[in-house]
RNA sequence: CGGGGCGUAGCGCAGUCUGGCUAGCGCGCACGGUUCGGGUCCGUGAGGUCGGAGGUUCGAAUCCUCUCGCCCCGACCA
């Protein structure tokens, strides 16, 4: 275990890799570029999952399972796409002792071999929409990596739809925005900006992208989700073709959209603090940890531990899980306890001792602000569940004030420039360039477009580079 | 792939420039005592083929060549 963790002030890349490790949520695998998620990581990638799994019950989307190598040949079928992917693609040359005729692609991402699978299943309108998720690893060759963040495999879904218009693909896409928006705010407590990508960051294939943005605690920007509205390109690329009611044939409108472990990444950098990870209560797995507390072991033997296992038992009823445990550890000291489920980010901790027992009532401490109150034993779970309710809000509050407060708004490129040299951030801005205005200036400021806003998709103004109208975006340096 | 840096105990490092006792230190770990409600204190101990290969030398962690790997900054990206 990690005795101290490097202030996030300090150095912010190590303050991570600290939270990580003392947390025990992932660790290098001795394979380039990529990690090993330890079961405390992939706890909150479980939970992810869960919410996401429930959110496709009630829009209808249902999962399934292609494979991880596909054709080398098919990502030449798409020409922005193989473009775009070619250079992080793995390929598999040699098998059974031999060189293979065709190579592989190791899969990046799968919008190919489903396509060229729905051109199978696809015949007829009635055979529309096709809604199908899958979860699975990807792997993609980047030339650098950071836990959870860019590692070379990483595990994800992605959703790949096929439909009879691009009115009901375009809605589709918008959904699935949504979606992750409800998931990535109301779960993971991560405030988000949702918006459309500017041209040079849409996804190689794409008529357009959405995607959700996250600050994290040093200002940068994080692309938490994606949602893509593919046209027709890949429908055409890989002849996804159906007769429509009036027997003319047409072809299929698609979306493709994706949320990965990067997630994790994005709650550990938006919350924790010096002392380790805060997890949010709806992702922790352990939402609470009950502490007996005494140094007599007959004492913490016969009278705490058995009401310690009581009130577990009370509070994991009240919740409808199995969220609360009983740290046993008497051989440890109180302090040596409590820092290993404070670095883990367990939201809340209730210490039973001697003194507790004969006030009848329990410590509870919460994790996000170390507030502690002593409460009446018979009202323990009421009291939780509102503890666990308000770290839920407050962490959400609390990152989206961070935000705020490092969101500027800027009327010329100069402007801008100076905010992102002093002060780091957003930066909201008119912008109407090219795709190579956006390469210029990521050039030159290190920020790139994240998106432009939904909610303010109206909004029009003079753009900074061209002085012709553009529309609101958000630059800011991202990882 | 470009620029910088680093591989010495589980982790973090010193020692390398200027070759030389038995390769050190902190944390962690094990054991004993002492403490015990936010990281007690003291003692004892285990743990290393100094990333790998080759070379120079009486002698290499230290110098030379090659090689593998990692980290940071950039470009690329979920």
């Amino acid at each position: 275990m990690a005795r101290n963790i490097t202030p996030r002030s300090e150095n912010y890349s190590q303050w991570y890799l600290d939270v990580i490790k003392a947390a025990e949520l992932a660790d290098y695998a001795p394979v380039r570029g990529c990690m090993v998620i330890r079961p405390t990581g992939y706890a909150i990638w479980e939970q992810i999952q869960h919410y996401m799994d429930e959110a496709y019950k009630k829009t209808g989307h249902v999962n399934a399972y292609f494979p991880l190598l596909i054709p080398y040949s098919f990502f030449n079928k798409e020409a922005e796409h193989v473009e775009g992917f070619a250079p992080e693609v793995a390929t598999v040359t040699h098998a059974g002792g031999e060189e293979l005729e065709e190579p592989y692609a190791i899969r990046p991402t799968s919008e190919t071999i489903i396509g060229y699978m729905y051109s199978k299943w696809v015949h007829s309108w009635r055979d529309l929409p096709v809604l199908i998720n899958q979860w699975c690893n990807v792997m993609r060759w980047e030339k650098r990596s950071r836990l959870f963040l860019r590692t070379s495999e990483f595990l994800w879904q992605e959703g790949h739809t096929a439909h009879a218009t691009a009115k009901e693909a375009q809605e589709e896409t918008l959904r699935m925005l949504e979606v992750y928006r409800q998931v990535i705010e109301d779960d993971l407590a991560l405030p988000i900006i949702c918006g459309e990508k500017t041209e040079g960051e849409r996804f190689p294939g794409a008529v357009n992208t959405y995607t959700c943005e996250a600050m994290m605690s040093d200002t940068k920007a994080l692309q938490a989700g994606t949602s893509h509205f593919l046209g027709q390109n890949f429908a055409k690329a890989f002849e996804i073709q159906f007769q429509n009611r009036e027997g003319g044939v047409e072809f299929c409108w698609t979306t493709s959209w994706g949320t990965s472990t990067r997630l994790i990444g994005a709650v550990i950098m938006t919350h924790s603090d010096d002392d380790g990870l805060i997890l949010p209560p709806r992702i922790a797995t352990t939402k609470a940890v009950i502490m007996p507390i005494s140094t007599d072991e007959n004492y913490a033997d016969d009278v705490l531990l058995p009401r310690a296992k009581e009130l577990a038992a009370q509070l994991n009823e009240a919740l409808g899980g199995l969220h609360v445990t009983v740290d046993t550890r008497f051989d440890l000291r109180a302090g040596d306890r409590f820092f290993t489920h404070i670095q883990k980010g367990v939201p809340l901790r209730i210490e039973l001792g001697e003194k507790e027992m004969k006030s009848g009532t329990v410590r509870i401490v919460r994790r996000d602000t170390g507030e502690a109150v002593s409460v009446a034993m018979d009202a323990v779970c009421p009291t939780v569940k509102e503890l666990l309710n308000n770290i839920q809000d407050n962490l959400y509050n609390r990152a989206k004030k961070f935000r705020l407060e490092h969101t500027y708004k800027a009327e010329t490129y100069d402007e801008m420039k100076a905010i992102l040299e002093e002060k780091g951030g957003f930066v909201e801005v008119y912008f109407g360039g090219t795709p190579d205005d956006e390469r210029r200036i990521k050039e030159e400021t290190g920020a790139s477009p994240r998106c432009m806003p939904l909610a303010e998709a109206d909004k029009r103004g003079k753009c900074i580079i061209t002085g012709k109208e553009g529309r609101l975006t958000i630059f800011a340096k991202a990882y």
